[in-house]
DNA sequence: TCCAACTGATTGCATTTAACAATTGGTTGC
DNA sequence: GCAACCAATTGTTAAATGCAATCAGTTGGA
């Protein structure tokens, strides 16, 4: 990792890393969307990112070592990006970010029920879903890409995001 | 708290509140640093923000209740700017920002003795820690700008921060 | 064989944000 | 009365971002 460095401060060497409004959604994305491929990036995007920016960021994010970039069997001009170690250890990080956002801002019902699950889940659920991060992105990335590795964590955030929408979308 | 809404999702909302190069760095030296003037923030930056973006940034802080600006007695011209109870609740998020910046990036060693030990320190230290803040920015904002609130952790990190840097420094 | 749909991007253009230097109008202490 | 200090603001330039359209190669199905 090479940055500008505008101080050897650990906060703002993050902030030079992650302190821009789309890197952390990407990595959000990748991690608990289970999003591996640019189009699934793009269109499934809850926010709307424009094509050249996730282009631009997940250059930055592989230049940074956060991402991996390899080819698709599948397809020869389909690529899988995967989350690094030092990208899955966000995990915590991302925790404390949602359950601030969700106490402080006005946020969704359904999009935040897998920050609540995060937060009251604490330290023993986050070391699981790293485990499982490390299992579909770095020992297995295309069977990872295929949604085909056990993840129970991610099942049940998903489970849980699914139904909370359902019920509050069938009123 | 009023902000553009990409999406309800805690962790897209917290981006859009502090997912900027400035924010979480003017919340970082009037916490860790005590910095509670405009003058402070811009001249004891260590990453050299300009004095527009500090205003701008103050003001942004101010409109979403992340900080609040009151007239300091001393000087009628001064204002004191301190920490609401929302940003006091960062001390976590920072701690964990601190701590993946001090594993994966190339910090300085003295700029990050203080996520160090915050890291090590854990909840219960947090807790401490956003308990004097409590007192030294919300209690008595006036005693606290002028750093007469006591403040047991702090002092800790200030110490080790200047002991250190008088190590290093000397080589 | 042909073609529509899909793949990961790139280009051009307008807007927004940031960086840097100089300046403002006012206050304070000597 | 004056130099130093106060919290900003202004003006200019450079960089980053946002948006829509487009690109060339690949694939699967009729």
């Amino acid at each position: 990792m090479n940055i500008e460095q505008r101080s050897g401060c650990p906060i703002n060497l993050s902030l030079e890393v992650m302190g821009d409004k789309w890197s952390l959604i990407i990595i959000r994305d990748m991690m608990f969307g289970n999003r591996r491929h640019f189009r699934d990036l793009l269109n499934h995007s809850q926010e709307g990112i424009a094509s050249n920016i996730l282009a631009a960021r997940l250059k930055h994010l592989l230049s940074l070592g956060l991402i991996i970039k390899q080819d698709d069997p599948s397809h020869s001009q389909k690529a899988i990006y995967s989350l690094t170690e030092p990208a899955i250890q966000l995990v915590p990080m991302l925790a404390m970010i949602g359950a601030w956002g969700r106490k402080h801002l006005p946020v969704s019902e359904d999009l935040s029920i897998r920050a609540q699950l995060l937060e009251e889940g604490g330290q023993p659920m986050w070391d699981a879903f790293m485990d499982e991060l490390r299992e579909s992105h770095i020992h297995d990335p295309i069977r990872g890409a295929n949604g085909e590795c056990s993840s129970a964590v991610l099942a049940g955030l998903t489970a849980a995001y699914q139904q909370v929408r359902a019920r509050t979308s069938a009123q």
